[in-house]
DNA sequence: CAACAGTTTAGAATAATTATAATTTCTGAT
DNA sequence: ATCAGAAATTATAATTATTCTAAACTGTTG
């Protein structure tokens, strides 16, 4: 079991991030619980619960570091929500229609071949494949 | 060369949607100049500048009944803005981050495999994959 | 050409996000 | 410990894309 950051104090320093309050509450409650895909307005909610002071402002601002930091991923897939995942490694994400739940996909349980090189030049950052699941169980076609 | 649809009255009759003013016009502007990748607003000012009187509702509602229809695929790619791209046949995108551009890559110039069945059920409906481009052309890392 | 459903419209409403400007809190030097 | 300055947080306003609403208009059908 690896564990990166014994916690989240080493996790901001490392991040170059002065550990305030606010976001050493907000890295707890991130990371302290396994992979997760979290929206701003519901990390905010979980904040509140959990009695930590926060603003959404704050929680926007600190997801945004987090993801310059290299500690999250942005993942938009529906207009009008982004959701940030902790998981940074290589990887890709079921994406199911009917509940908007969103699931990893280990990076090596799935290959992406013969991408050609970008027309306009330029390098390749990063390749994102959702895979978009509706509820309905397979059957053979009507 | 494939001409699916001879004019936007035909393709309006095959969807089954009145063919009016607004969208025969907005049909027009989709179709008949090649592949496209379109944000509302931008339709809504091509419309505009091509003296057709049309309201932003009217444009967003047309885009919404095209991809009900199967003629438009909506692709997200960044918070807050949908794109709406004319080619609906099996494609992915590049997607080039400094200047926002979108363009094709032909579904069979890529290879996904070994995409692991749905953990929770349901069937795939599609799987996207987007390779995000930056600008600065590949060269050894430092 | 009248009636009615389907469409369009301006404008208001909503939702997520970002900006602003004032206040508060960290940090490092004393 | 204390202080000054920088950085962070905050409430609130502003912005942006999109959706809703209810009234006015238009296309179709008899």
């Amino acid at each position: 079991m690896t564990r990166p950051f014994a916690n989240a104090l080493e996790l901001l320093r490392a991040a170059r991030l002065r550990p305030t309050r606010q976001r050493l509450a907000l890295a707890r409650l991130l990371f302290e619980k396994g992979d997760r895909h979290v929206a701003a307005e519901e990390l905010h909610g979980e904040a509140l619960a959990a009695q930590i002071p926060v603003s959404l402002a704050t929680v926007y601002n600190t997801l945004h570091q987090f993801v310059g930091a290299g500690l999250l991923r942005e993942v938009v897939i529906n207009p009008g929500r982004s959701y940030f995942d902790t998981n940074v490694s290589d990887h890709h994400h079921f994406f199911y229609e009917d509940s908007g739940l969103l699931r990893d996909i280990p990076g090596d349980s799935i290959a992406v071949s013969n991408v050609p090189p970008p027309p306009e030049g330029g390098s390749i950052r990063r390749v994102d494949v959702i895979v978009r699941v509706e509820k309905a169980p397979q059957k053979g076609r009507a």
